[in-house]
DNA sequence: GATGAATGAGAATTCATTCAT
DNA sequence: TATGAATGAATTCTCATTCAT
């Protein structure tokens, strides 16, 4: 019985998909495989048919958790107009909020890259990229907006990409750790030290 | 065979250390009981003496780790003379990563918080102390250090505060979690942001 | 993989013959889990699929132990031509004597029925329904064997059947108990004093 | 530290009071030592100066148990005026209903008794004695209460004695293990069967 | 004799994974 | 590919018993 790739590209997200929803609500290591198994509607069978087994599951989600957050970082830097740095934090922190990956599940993979090497890689690679990302919106931020000169610019830039992750990834920390977090408590106070127009 | 509190608290932490090193190298849900058992040196039963059960284990484990980390926020607000705000974190950054609990066990425990209510319970109330404390440093900063007067001090110090929260768990993270991450390139940024004394 | 629900039924059954045989020999509390694994020649795995846990396996012996009581009175009572009540005491403890559910799982089952509600509830079921049995049993006997009128068979019949299930429950305690314990030895007595016809 | 036997006794019969309390409420097999050592309010230590073990305890509440049985077949024979064998069933039956033995133990080792060689063979013992002693009874009823002859009460008795132990036996048994159980529904009838005086 | 922390074998149960259908 | 009953090693936890104090 062949399939398309499509078909079975479509049935790794739908295990996906109910291995998110099962590991934010009890915990990656508290979800078992019958918990996956249940969500997705599919058979034992079937899941192993997709994935080699849960160590494959974990990896292909926080994979996914990890995407997602780039996606918001790249779609926030991207927005036209060109958002000033402490809008671009709000706007990746209130979309990753709202996104359909649970932010909790961000601090979990998180937690297992301590302990796990191909989710720990996945982490490593994301974080670089958004990095990049950063650092090129920041060059070009210092142009337009600071009036910086090129040279300037890029000498300058790494620190200020590193400073931006950082706050990014406490804003993600904070928002999914903290009963009653304010994510907006922190907006104002970046306004003043980022935005140097 | 009565013995003293004091006897029973070294067992706990005999049992704690155990367990917070097998947490960190294998993560804290791939550590089996039998695992803490022979690092501990005691046997299965007297572990359920000391602690109700693995869970009980875990909740004690991310106080202590807590507690750790509250510790080293406040050793550093009172080191004398009073270090400028970059410094702090630096200080605050550099000695967790020579603490005795390692801070791969903060991301972990941070993980654990999302689907268990009592460390998330005491991961919120080290948040707060930590943020009560820095918020007091900073009126003292901006007093001292800015030469602001008390009611702004006293206004400005939560954002301030907050701010530096957020840098400091944001140094944990990328500590812990990117390979070859280096605590000093956000160093020379955050003294540029923080210390304008 | 998909099996009939008499597939299961079978399994269950399966397993709870092994339950009976080894509870019989060595003891309900005394049968582990895994003597009931290595009899029933399934996986431990295998047997949590059709119960609970070793609570339900007991709850279904009990069960199945009292109806295969049960089933010895009904048998008795429909017996052709009807017995005379010493007769049917005999009948139904040389019946039980020798039926697949060992009478000493009975006494072991009525210990049970002390400290677990939901194996009181079946010994109370069962009693009442052989209760009842025996009620309608006496009132046929005094109408054909002592030749007594209806009004005075219905007031009459509640007592005697009470004096019976006394009898037969006393019988299987009896010859579950006491060593060199002989059936007959009562017979003789009752046949005295039960079938006036 | 050299102390009476009186001392002795009184500490184990404190030992076990405290088992039949914790046996008759959780069952012997869900009642562990700990349960025991509780509510005996010693120590695990001294518990086993007084009983080798659990099967040790277990034997001497089934023996204290019986005796408690036998001492009221006792109490009522020597009863003055001399009961009528219904009556004497009666007298039985509510004592025990009332001793400080609970009933409910009475079954439960019963039950034991089909597994537990020790217990069963005090189990034996008892039923002889009971047996013997209502026998002699049995004989002195039928010379008085019935005006028979001595070959003729030692020929009766055997038979009227083992009918008599049957139905103590079996009150004993529906009193523990019907709900709602009335003593009293089976004593009109008994007294119609074997009071012919 | 009394204590109670320590022991470790053994208990019940779970769970990732497999494989016959 | 899909199914889901079967597997059995591994897991957490208990408990009768011991022994140093």
């Amino acid at each position: 019985m062949k399939v398309s790739s499509e078909y079975m590209q479509a049935k790794r997200d739908q295990i996906a998909r109910a291995a998110i929803e099962q590991f934010s609500r009890r915990g990656i290591h508290l979800t078992s495989m019958a918990n996956i198994i249940e969500a997705s509607e599919l058979s034992a069978g079937t899941i192993y048919i997709h994935f080699k087994g849960k160590n494959e599951i974990i990896a292909y989600v926080a994979r996914t958790t990890f995407s997602g957050l780039f996606a918001e970082v790249e779609a926030a830097v991207t927005t036209e107009p060109p958002p000033r740095p402490s809008e671009l934090i709000d706007l990746i922190t209130s979309r990753i909020a709202t996104a359909d990956i649970p932010s909790g599940l961000l601090i979990q993979v998180w937690g297992e890259a301590v302990s796990n090497q191909e989710v720990r890689r996945a982490a490593n690679s994301v974080y670089e990229q958004a990095l990049d990302t950063l650092r090129e919106y920041c060059v070009a931020w210092m142009l337009s907006g600071e009036g910086k000169g090129l040279p300037t610019a890029r000498r300058e830039a790494p620190a200020r990409a590193h400073l931006m992750v950082s706050l990014i990834y406490a804003q993600i920390l904070q928002m999914s750790l903290i009963d009653g977090y304010d994510t907006g408590s922190l907006s104002a106070e970046l306004a003043t030290l980022l935005d140097r127009s």
